[in-house]
DNA sequence: TCTATTTTGAGCAAAGACGCTCTAAAGATT
DNA sequence: AATCTTTAGAGCGTCTTTGCTCAAAATAGA
């Protein structure tokens, strides 16, 4: 345990003088909706989890450790519980239900990551780790969860509306089918062909290369845009 | 001081079972965003500030109490330092950056909340509170101050693209025009008088009425839904 | 080899959105 | 009292968007 920070701490006043230290302070956890698709469904990452009595599947989440930042400890759970370098996780909500966790007081910084099915190979070859298709109901998770993944899957979903994949799910160059299909399974429904086209191509770079080998007639391969 | 909340938490354990009052915790703070409209103009509540350094300036915040959630602390921190009963304050960003507060470890939970003028009059009347027009450029201000203005702005913009005057800046009934004098300032720019009819009117519901006594052609009034 | 199937990409007509103009109805001004 | 100014609301032509259709180009199968 390093003191030094607590030093600090103590050190804190708020505008009324108070010292800051006479105020008991919150637990501050991250805990993160890691989405990707597989097989044309919008799945989630679950964790095994033998914390909460009666759960047995949560999101990876973590406790924030000293001086760290948020985004840091979703990539160090995401590391650790999942063994994902995951790539931009974004804030969505602040939990701050004082009873929400029975071990105390604890906020929890929910995030969202999108992350391709690829990079998680090895995380779901191992035990204590699966995805769980979005469509089909989700079974009971722990504190607000329920909650986080409705949010992020609100999120994810805005990006999508209107970006092509900007999680980044297709790796390498793809068609304009392939993006459909990634969009199609993200946004849990049909998208139509001429209206996603005329959105997507003008932010789309073309490879000048085509599709061999593949059923129908060749399309142009196209890259995310930098 | 009540340390019932600190002997719960001293029982916390994380997920390796070490106990989570090992780990120092960060203070948690809100800082709010008041918008506000005066005079076409889209208006930032500052108050006077002490405790920064080179800062005369910055936003309503203070810090959470124990076992407080924070809705509530943003509505005491207005409450107590201009006398607003504000409405619904909507969380925007956590800021996390761990030396961000010269004080300590302070996490900032950034919040924006659209507030009608008439109930800042009392605010506005005392020492120590102002109002800043966004369109000029603001001055310093401490932390992230500006960085949570930006978001409150842009979160606010979106909410106004859409919706009839979600935060409520018009109290009673209104005319379209009314509605638009609003809906510009809080854009920042004109907008086009029948695209923002066709928009707006069928959100609306009539009273009945008519506008008397003001000049021009008399118009119907409306309100909000529900 | 020839036909069926699949998929791309362009063409096209209908529907919708947009901004301008015009008339009506009030107060303001001379 | 007559005219000017301001504003609301409807009408109208244009431009854009949308979804369907069709030809082209490849593989799969008989």
């Amino acid at each position: 345990m390093r003191n030094y920070e607590l030093i600090e701490i103590v050190a804190i006043t708020n505008d009324a003088g108070k010292r800051l230290s006479d105020y008991p302070r919150p637990s501050v956890a991250v805990d993160t909706a890691v989405l990707t698709v597989s097989g044309d469904e919008l799945c989630i990452l679950v964790v095994a989890h033998y914390k909460a009595p009666g759960y047995d599947w949560a999101l990876p989440g973590t406790f924030l450790h000293e001086g760290e930042r948020l985004a840091d400890a979703v990539l160090r759970s995401l590391r650790e519980k999942a063994h994902v370098s995951g790539r931009q996780p974004k804030q969505l909500h602040v939990f701050d239900e004082p009873r929400r966790d029975p071990r105390g007081w604890v906020l929890s910084v929910a995030h969202v990551d999108v992350v391709p099915l690829e990079e998680l190979e090895q995380a779901l070859a191992t035990d204590g780790v699966k995805l769980l298709p979005v469509a089909a109901r989700v079974p009971d998770l722990p504190y607000d969860h329920p909650a986080i993944i409705a949010k992020a899957m609100e999120r994810a979903r805005a990006a999508y509306r209107s970006e092509p994949d900007p999680g980044g799910l297709l790796t390498g160059a793809f068609t304009l089918r392939d993006l459909r299909m990634v969009h199609q399974a993200v946004m849990g429904e049909e998208l139509q062909r001429d209206t996603f086209r005329r959105l997507m191509e003008p932010q789309l770079v073309p490879t000048g290369e085509m599709t061999d080998g593949a059923r129908g007639r060749p399309s142009r391969l196209f890259r995310r845009p930098r």
